[in-house]
DNA sequence: GTCTATAATGGGATAGAC
DNA sequence: GTCTATCCCATTATAGAC
């Protein structure tokens, strides 16, 4: 007799659960907008809470601090970011295949995801004093990990012998660089933003320079 | 009789304005580690007052306002920069030592003024609000300019023909993160700091790669 | 969970004496 | 040019009613 008393019980709790899953979302997609364009400190929640259409009070009842707000927002920008970049390390794939496929994934992260590309690199530029430490667990041994598969192809022959930790840094820089520095690009191209066209072309020269690089032309 | 007096008078007048442009360094000296850390918003005028030995509204007699110093900031950001980076469109070199003078150029400001790179980078992330008509106005024309350089050198047929607004863009983003992104690479090297090793083995890397990419192996 | 009210702080900027 | 004093505003955060 308890069961349809237990089953509406459980129903009300999804509902409700669900319901703080869909206002956090709403509250944490306009958090990456304010923090990527005015930073940590240069984000206000009440712009934030206006944004996402709820006071400033109801806001911290569902982050009780602008920084446990601010982590959430990097902790969603590292998910997003790891699942993407995942499994690149497929041993059955070529470098040449590997290499493009990296440079592909982490130039459709920058196009697609330019405010969490940008919110992370205000993060890393400041010195990392508030995310250092997830950095360095969950960021740092995946760079590793990339770094290690470079070595064991040129250990292996595979590929030239480069720096292979400077030509990971290189890769980084080429991809992140197309959401970062939008602004001044569109600028040098007189556009109001990059379309995908711009994208195509970085992919093709970023893959050019670095298998040109390894002697995998 | 007239000229001891005018004398003195220069000469007080010469130690006063020296004095204004000492104690104006010390300043700008300060305000570009904090905004370099913290950005415009994160920083407050009075740290950076504190730090260089005088009170806020000392300061403020200096600099009337938070964005008239932080634009100062940027302006001697820009000077530096445009100035190391000229006349690297020299007739007489050959694009090989042309592109390996500009990496090198490009690189030493990073490791020599990576707070200049990073409160740069910091305006540029954030749209360029406050600073984006001194950047179309004194960066973009010269980047129009390197761009057109490549591009006349894939007419003469020096180079290979790659697309020149890119490989610009490839060179600037590799070498500004040795600046912007050193917290991250001192991470994965696990290191205090990055040393001159660092950016010698990143300035062969980076030479490597644009010069294949470009066919003057 | 949402609201009103309010504390408590810090920051940019100004006025005026010296 | 430097100091004291002060204004005014925005912001984070909390308390407590409903």
């Amino acid at each position: 007799m308890n069961t349809s008393i237990n089953a509406i019980r459980t129903a009300t709790v999804k509902r409700r659960v669900l319901n703080r899953d869909k206002v956090e979302a709403s509250i944490l997609l306009e958090a990456v907008r304010l923090f990527a364009e005015c930073g940590f400190e240069g984000s206000s929640i009440a712009t934030v809470a206006e944004r996402a259409g709820l006071s400033k009070q109801n806001l911290m009842y569902y982050f009780p601090t602008k920084q446990a707000l601010y982590q959430r927002v990097l902790d969603n920008v590292l998910d997003d970011w790891l699942e993407r970049m995942a499994s690149l390390a497929d041993a059955r794939k070529t470098p040449a295949d590997v290499l493009r496929a990296y440079i592909r994934a982490k130039l459709a992260f920058s196009r697609e995801q330019p405010l969490a590309s940008r919110v992370y690199a205000m993060e890393v530029i400041g010195g990392a004093k508030l995310y250092g430490e997830q950095i360095r667990r969950r960021v740092v041994p995946l760079l590793r990990a990339d770094i290690a598969v470079f070595e064991r192809w040129i250990a292996e022959g595979k590929i030239a012998p480069v720096n292979a930790t400077h030509l990971l840094f290189a890769v980084w820089a080429m991809t992140q660089s197309y959401a970062d520095f939008s602004a001044q690009m569109t600028l040098v191209l007189d556009r109001d933003g990059l379309i995908q066209q711009d994208f195509d072309d970085a992919e093709q020269l970023i893959t050019t320079m670095v298998l040109a690089a390894v002697g995998l032309t």
